[in-house]
RNA sequence: UGUCCGAUAGUAUAAGGGUAGUACGACAGUUUUUGGUACUGUUUGUCUUGGUUCGAAUCCAGGUCGGACAACCA
């Protein structure tokens, strides 16, 4: 009784070579470079990778890219395994590319052996120059040709630590001329005397990206090496390796990376905000992170839920922010317990109200399959209200408070706005209403109905917390686009703290994993700066909101 | 100036020679003790010019536009 869904380009490529018998099992990997967090970008690959062997069998490998000594970190291995395994993935083996440095150097030398490498001691300057452009051809080193005996010695002693960083690179000699760039004579072997975070000084030359990757793929029988658009002129070289040093014949596959709006997602550039303090940390909420969205309040059901809704193609392309936002509403509406919170407090005073204190009780959410539960919250004479429930002079279909205007108070009763009281500046300090004994909440007789409800939170009873709103991070759709330095376009009211907002007392038990709706306010979760006398709460995104403010 | 990749509503994504569909967004309405949720409805699209064909988003050719490629990064 399924729907029918209509498979996307890698999914059709994968059943045609299951059901051809081309492979029996599926293999893909998910390959980071630990140089830094994984972000949803990243989101949207990992659960590719691993939602193709979830759904055809097989298995998928954790492989860190970690070929650059100088980039990567433990610490960053460490975040990028926690950011898998909390979205819901398990990798069949942890692996490194750093695993292979053996196998992938008797690569080379069997490169070499074959004629197909040579060492080449110009400088870098000379090795562009010869290069050519994409309209031009290259030209050749003059050390194209050395024997393969001189080759075989040289490359031995920079594997040895004979030479400084730079002396010598070792190149796959292919075509100088080739239309495609990467194949004119690539730089196999670089020397770089650097410490590595797994091998440490073990090696002193490392292989570059493209003479590590698809032989990786190749040693643990990838069948389907996927990866994003800008490696499609890879493919050749790729395809070029496994074929010389005749391996298992894995095949890449190339897809369009996610873009979203109002944000950038390139590692250097995420590095800079959190080297330049531009934000708290790779885990900052306002930052695409895995880590950042997770502190932010995002579930990692919305974030599979999201990456299956963006697609996978071929074409470039932006996503909307207000996709990703709809993916955690839709599913924090199912499962955030409703409490009240007042974010920007003014006073309201019941009049007529004699008793001091009442128990009222709350449903936690009325979407939840069981309900939710109940939970008490402590009602009396005098309340705190979101300041802009209030208008001395009320806008056209306005049904909050206003002079003589009634509104209802959430799980409470209907009171009816007597009076207001302010300040010598004209700022409105107090709201001083009458409330209707018999229009409590659950058994209602008096027949009165209101079209505005209101949140509030009992002035005696109420906590403090500090609320940390987050909005867009950039004021651009598009910083990536916009002219001269991606920061100028940092939205500057991208954080807005409120050290004293008011919850209702129920609150205070909130715990890292509590998921809550701030009733007409908004998701919120609390966030791990908080401490026992001070709640921090981090707001993970608005309540959809269809009232057209009066302007 | 070269090679490669791509082009379907505002944004994404289907339709693989036979009725252009879905989601998000937007707009309107119903319900509602959250201006939320739920439900209903409306809206807007095949880059262009030719060709093949009874029939083209789909196949072919040219054009236009966008992206990638000249790191001892991945």
């Amino acid at each position: 009784m399924s729907e029918e869904k209509s498979l996307n380009f890698i999914e059709e490529i994968v059943e045609n070579d299951l059901n051809s018998g081309k492979y029996e099992t599926l293999v893909t990997r998910f390959p980071p470079e630990p140089n830094g967090y994984l972000h949803i970008g990243h989101a949207k690959a990992i659960c590719l990778n691993f939602g193709l062997t979830q759904k055809y069998g097989g298995y998928t490998n954790l492989r860190f890219d970690d070929t650059n000594p100088v980039t990567e970190k433990t610490e960053y291995v460490n975040s990028q395994q926690e950011d898998i395994k909390w979205l819901g993935f398990n990798w069949k083996n942890e692996l490194y590319a750093s695993d292979y440095f053996d196998e992938l150097y008797s690569f080379a030398v069997k490169l070499i052996e074959k004629g197909l490498a040579y060492v080449d001691e110009i400088s870098a300057d000379e090795i562009a120059a010869l290069k050519g452009t994409p309209t031009e051809p290259g030209q050749d080193s003059p050390y194209r040709n050395r024997s393969v005996e001189e080759n075989l010695d040289i490359f031995t002693k920079m594997k040895n630590g004979d030479f400084p960083d730079g002396a010598y690179i070792l190149r796959a000699k292919i075509d100088m001329a080739s239309p495609n760039m990467l194949m004119r004579d690539p730089i196999i072997y670089r020397i770089k005397h650097a410490e590595h975070h797994r091998t440490g000084n073990k090696w002193c030359i490392y292989p570059m990206y493209d003479f590590a990757h698809g032989q990786s793929d190749s040693i643990e029988n990838i069948t389907h090496s996927i990866c994003t658009l800008e490696y499609v002129s890879h493919r050749e070289l790729y395809d070029w390796f496994i074929e010389k040093l005749e391996i298992f014949p894995s095949k890449q596959y190339e897809f369009a990376r996610l873009n979203l709006t109002s944000t950038v997602m390139s590692k250097r550039k995420l590095l800079q905000l959190v080297n330049e303090n531009l934000v708290s940390g790779w885990d900052d909420p306002r930052m695409p992170t895995i880590s950042g969205l997770r502190r932010r309040g995002f579930t990692p059901k919305s974030i599979r839920e999201f990456c299956e809704r963006i697609g996978i193609a071929k074409r470039e392309n932006l996503i909307e922010l207000s996709l990703l936002e709809f993916c955690i509403r839709e599913d924090l509406n199912k499962t955030a317990s409703r409490v009240m919170a007042v974010l920007d407090p003014i006073k309201l005073i019941i009049t007529n109200y004699e008793k001091g204190t009442e128990d009222l009780i709350g449903e936690n959410n009325p979407e939840a399959e069981d309900g939710g539960g109940t939970r008490v919250i402590p009602f009396s004479n005098e309340l705190w209200i979101e300041r802009d429930d209030f208008m001395e002079v009320p806008a056209k279909k306005w049904f909050r408070l206003a002079p003589g205007a009634m509104v209802r108070l959430k799980f409470a009763y209907i009171v009816k706005c007597e009076d207001f009281v302010k300040d010598e500046n004209g700022n409105v300090t107090e709201i001083h209403c009458t409330y209707i004994p018999e229009s409590k909440s659950g058994n209602d007789t008096s027949g009165i109905n209101v079209k505005g409800t209101i949140h509030w939170v009992s002035a005696q009873h109420a906590k403090t917390a500090e609320i940390r709103l987050y909005d867009r991070l950039f004021t651009s759709e598009t910083p990536d686009a916009e002219e001269g330095d991606f920061k100028d376009y940092l939205n500057p009211e991208s954080l807005k703290v409120l050290p004293n907002a008011y919850i209702e007392p129920a609150l205070a038990d909130a715990d890292l994993e509590g998921r809550y709706q701030f009733i007409r306010k908004g998701y919120f979760c609390l966030d791990k700066d908080s401490t026992a006398d001070k709640l921090v709460f981090n707001r993970t995104v608005t309540l959809k909101d269809t009232f057209k403010k009066p302007n």
